[in-house]
DNA sequence: GATGAATGAGAGTTCATTCAT
DNA sequence: GATGAATGAACTCTCATTCAT
């Protein structure tokens, strides 16, 4: 058997593995009984746990960023629709793939090797999102007053948002809302606040939506 | 020295070293050398590592949840104002005692004995957060056309969205922005979109707020 | 409280606790416990659990020993009813100690410092059954031509039946038999045997009794 | 090295250290020394300690069982010949193994697990020999006056005085006596008794064997 | 006389990791 | 290319034992 195929029945086991029983809690034994193969070759091809958890975190940190680069591919249409487009991606993915997606979640606790991994993604992402903003604020005729520490920190409510509804929806195991319905709850719950800004409207504490 | 200051003082060093290194990694050994005290003393009161988890759990739960009750005291006023305090408090919060935050960022991943307490406790916020938009909407003068399952979303989406923002901002180590800007910035986000849902109108794919 | 008597409550606990669990997994603070005393204390008046051990063993040997003592006072009558009185002692001690006696049963197999204690007490019974079979030796107008070695053999295979029977009779939950029961069941076992003896005549491979 | 070699060279350290210091004493550090190996090695092949004395009590049990069932192959002879020839089989084992038997006596001791499997050996080997008493009776021409009770009685005064013997005899370490001597001196002090009792003789407290 | 507070030492168990074949 | 055999290191947890009061 090649042992790229090999390769990606390891890669399958252990991510379903530190799926289920995160990190620390999956053992080699586990990983390499669920991959119908002995312990001693996945060292050969996966050098060490770390090692093969980091290939884990990349596989899926590839896949996401994929289909969200897959799903915002148009270009020349609203920016709205190009979040619109991309969230539908992002819950989609996350539906199809949850273990992969926990995976990365759990990543994000495991300390310096993993979590960097998964920053890097996020930043990644971020700046998507960041594009997608600053095309909104040219379309509505704003002059980007939007100080570059407000668009991040929006970019990361957005992405937070998005993967709280993601885990949310995903958790109901009846009548689980598709990734349409879940992006337009998102979409309602931001753009009109994202557009104000745009525009240069502000909520203020003294309040009124202006 | 009285049982109940030891016995906060071995809490104080247990969140601090799950916090570092998660359940798993952290080590009762270092915590025990952390808290200034001996091994067997540890589990003398705390019984097991499990429950020292559970324990450092509950704690950090009941002040967090105390601290948004404490903001949020005030009913008499709007909506928006109320939700605007109960950010503040809650940023304060996470900024105050990051470890403790931390703790339960890490409990939702370690599996039913310690998820469902945290999980309690997010149902708890989203209760809040629930009555906060259903007085919105009655300020609104609207009649309550949001589907249940619809403002549970959103209340998923604005908590997941202010866990990303106090991650975002306690991460800054320079110029770190304070609770209330992270708070302003959060309501921008979300507080038209709330608003608009609550008289009904809807974003469309075929887009425009309305 | 005087001390006797709280050094009493802790010898019967003790026994109990080292009866039921065995002086390896018989743990301090629940012999303490059971005898209403902080552990402090029992180390107090029983220096260690070696010692307390001890204590136990010598307290349960002297009970057994005088038991039986106590059944074979009469020297002047024949030498089988002698063995037969202090047979029953010994069952009705058993029957009526029952913690006292595992604990004897349980000391043989601890090793050196408490083996030996109940060792002594077996040459004490062997002793004395030895001089009531020198006595039956006699009552039977034999010269004594068994082998000191054979009639110390003699004497294990007694108090080992003796052993054997006690747990056996007390093991029966329902419908246990009497000391008297069990005795006379022993006396039918081995009497006519030991009289054979006595006077000579023996069991032998080519086989009669003779 | 072959896994069966292994696991019998730690099932006979395992007996060695057992029978020394007892199951609670032995430490599973000892035990992988004795054997040559490192602990989780151990732990590999025989799961736990509970698991690893379980073992070593059935191979003893095994053994023991089968010595004494090959020493009574012999059908068609007289009761007390295949008697005698069970009880040479008996002793000439705990001869030659007295580790494997301290073993079987010390998990006596020690609660359900281990109990229960030296107590279904003690009901095999008195099964055998009430097997031996019943057709003692029938060569006896007797007619069975003998009570289950009864007869069970004499079966584990007979097994206990055996164990007794043999520990007796295999504690002297010069001048010990050989299998056949210790019993012969079993038979000379049962035999009698029992042909009596087959023939309806009783010892009686008014004395008399008759 | 009696105890709440505290610990050193060591138990059983598991895991990531590596050879020799 | 693949594995059965083997281990060093570390972890959770318990216990007999002792102070300071």
């Amino acid at each position: 058997m090649p042992r790229e195929v090999r390769e990606r029945q390891m890669l399958d086991a252990a991510v379903g593995a530190f799926a289920r029983h995160g990190y620390q809690a999956a053992s080699m034994d586990d990983i390499a009984e669920a991959a119908g193969v002995s312990k001693p070759l996945v060292y050969l091809y996966l050098k060490s746990k770390e090692e093969l958890f980091t290939a884990c975190v990349r596989r899926e940190v590839g896949a996401l960023i994929a289909a969200v680069r897959e799903g915002t591919r148009e270009r020349d249409i609203p920016a709205d629709e190009q979040l619109w487009n991309g969230l539908r991606a992002f819950f989609a993915h996350t539906a199809a793939r949850p273990d992969g997606v926990t995976v990365l979640y759990r990543a994000r606790t495991q300390g310096e090797p993993f979590a960097r991994e998964v920053a890097a993604m996020r930043v990644e992402v971020v700046s998507i999102v960041t594009l997608l903003l600053g095309q909104a604020a040219k379309d509505a005729g704003c002059d980007g007053e939007l100080a570059e520490r407000e668009v991040s920190g929006l970019a990361h409510a957005l992405v937070g948002a998005a993967e709280s509804l993601a885990e949310w929806s995903n958790a109901r195991t009846d009548d689980a809302p598709s990734a349409k319905e879940t992006a337009a709850t998102l979409m309602n719950f931001c753009w009109a606040g994202l557009e104000n800004l745009m525009k240069g409207h502000r909520w203020m504490p003294a309040p009124r939506v202006h």
